[in-house]
DNA sequence: CTGTAGACTCAGGTCGACT
DNA sequence: TAGTCGACCTGAGTCTACA
């Protein structure tokens, strides 16, 4: 898949999957809601420093995160 | 350590580690020479896509770049 | 609850020149 | 080889408002 689209795609499943709404997890990692709706379309990159404060909210390690993102890339 | 810090010396560890120049590291990565200068003491932040551009470079995968950064900050 | 749009601020990233 | 400075441009991230 596209590159900018993988980062997009695994934070909208690991965001469901711990059933967030954008709001909800937008709220708790300091970041705006509509910003998140467009990382998860593919329209934004995230900096390192908004990977972490994702991650962190997610219970995820951020070099989880980026592995997930990598592992798209190459489908 | 501070957190704006730790990318920027697992960047520089790695780059003396593999032998490259920061003029070398940045024109196979397709960055700035003065900008690998600015990552490698802090004054700025990668963006993801210019963590997946170094890791190749460096032939280290982007996600365990992240886990060295993150162990970092935890000193 | 999410997508979208416009307008905005600031940090990421480039470039040339000098130390 | 690396640091720095200044000017510059783009893209990350915010905010308000509406569908």
């Amino acid at each position: 898949m596209r590159p900018e689209d993988a980062f997009g795609k695994v934070l909208r499943d690991l965001r469901v999957k711990s059933g967030l709404s954008q709001e909800k997890l937008a709220l708790e990692a300091n970041l705006d809601r509509t910003f998140i709706s467009l990382l998860e379309r593919g329209l934004r990159q995230p900096s390192l420093v908004t990977i972490l404060e994702i991650s962190k909210i997610l219970k995820v390690p951020a070099a989880h995160l980026v592995e997930l993102a990598e592992a798209e890339m190459k489908k």
